[in-house]
DNA sequence: CCAAAAGTGTTTAATCTACACCCATGA
DNA sequence: TCATGGGTGTAGATTAAACACTTTTGG
């Protein structure tokens, strides 16, 4: 949605094609180099930062919606995506100055009673990506992005800020009876690797030895007889994630410390 | 909503005082006597059990809506009740020939494209109440009610029958990591009695004392020195929820099982 | 005194935790 | 051969699980 006519039909006709008053608004975390960063576009008319977004098309499966969403904005298919809440207790999130606003931002006049500027409820996804696989793509209602580390949000849209609170607060207490991972690390990984990874979700430190053993002695990974080369050390085992065990352990729930 | 005149005018105006593609559906746990039950409603026009639900108001935060929506229904307020997931991937709630039962069924002649009729996402609630101080309010759509035990559930309309197995893996999967039954229980039980919430709410055997032991050193129920009698038997100890504890826990979430 | 229900203790096994120690590797 | 990171073992503490035993109460 970049050509001005594609905006010009979006805003006249977007409420014939999107279902109005709800929108999807995934927390999309990335983990890379050991930092655990969410995605934040810059908003242009509102002039702040916000979570990305989108519409569900009249037709269009929720979660389906969801997973579009999310690929028009990083490229990525088949990732980790779960609903966690429905946001909306603030009876309005754009209020009527931001028609004006919007006007004087874009060139467009449009009513204050535009389907844009109605209430909206935020169906709020998070996903989990690797980072540096993400093309983020912006649109004309944005003009930047950052990835921004989860210990320094800035003040954000909206009610944003709880958004992104709680889809932390969903993740990390998910970890402990969901096996998190999968799309996050390649294929095959290294103890140290997944460790890594655990710790940095939660924001804390867990034995490195007693982390493996737990994991292994669930079931969702296995050793393999490979080894990494990793320059002047010892080579680590490569794991694999057991992929029956895995999705089974995401539907049924494990519950367990670590 | 009983009275013609009420039927007539939120047929005709309530898409214009309600969100539309909308609604709350709540699934209600109901617990007495040793039993967990749900409430179902029989629709009129649809000919069949599902679930209670309502619509939110255009200005109304979501979660004033669903505690609205129970105290319609129930007379309840106050419940424990939260929101777990928005069904949305059926592309149609109501298909198109629902428009003609409901006409015959109700006298009135609405169009196809009606609000009534179109595409409606269902937030989902569960709650937990104690059914015997339950009074059911049946409205225009709906002609009954049942308490309808968790392991016969009957085909439900739509794909509700989804909805109440979702929120009842959810509830077991919560209580492993929230303390529920604040609502369920009086403000003074005794430890056989909750004892037997929590069994009849996982469909397990517990050991009792091991299960007593654990509340109490997880801080959640503190022993009083008073005592119920019981008969001819030995006289309980009454206990009380730590509502200190209690609400920190239902922030924080614990980690531990049973 | 008995039956039924509640409360309590203790043993055993499992698991967690925290280390200490060994191994492999390339500089 | 040394520094560094990875892998392994184990003792001690903690917690879970099972079950037997004691207490209370009204009949």
């Amino acid at each position: 949605m970049n050509s001005r006519e594609d905006l010009d039909d979006f805003i006249k006709n977007g409420h014939k094609q999107y279902l109005s008053h709800l929108s999807i608004d995934p927390v999309i975390f990335g983990y890379h180099d050991q930092q655990l960063k969410i995605l934040l576009l810059r908003w242009r008319g509102l002039n702040g930062w916000g979570l990305p977004g989108g519409f569900i098309r009249k037709r269009e499966p929720l979660s389906q919606a969801a997973n579009r969403i999310l690929q028009e904005r990083t490229g990525l298919d088949n990732v980790f995506l779960q609903q966690f809440q429905v946001f909306g207790d603030s009876p309005y999130r754009l209020q009527e100055r931001n028609a004006q606003e919007f006007a004087n931002t874009y060139g467009f006049e449009v009513d204050t009673d535009h389907w844009l500027f109605e209430r909206t409820l935020s169906i709020s996804y998070f996903a989990l990506v690797d980072y540096s696989r993400v093309s983020v793509t912006t649109d004309f209602f944005t003009d930047g992005y950052q990835w921004c580390d989860v210990s320094e949000i800035p003040s954000l849209l909206f009610d944003q800020n709880e958004v992104v609170e709680k889809a932390l607060a969903t993740l990390r207490l998910q970890i402990y009876h969901q096996p998190i991972g999968y799309n996050l690390l390649p294929d095959k990984f290294t103890l140290p690797e997944i460790h890594s990874l655990y710790e940095t979700i939660l924001g804390k430190k867990l034995d490195p030895w007693n982390f493996g053993k737990k994991l292994v002695s669930l079931g969702l990974i296995n050793k393999l007889d490979e080894r990494r080369s990793i320059g002047a050390h010892r080579s680590p085992y490569l794991y694999q994630f057991d992929k029956e065990a895995y999705e089974n352990a995401l539907t049924q729930g494990i519950v367990h410390t670590y």
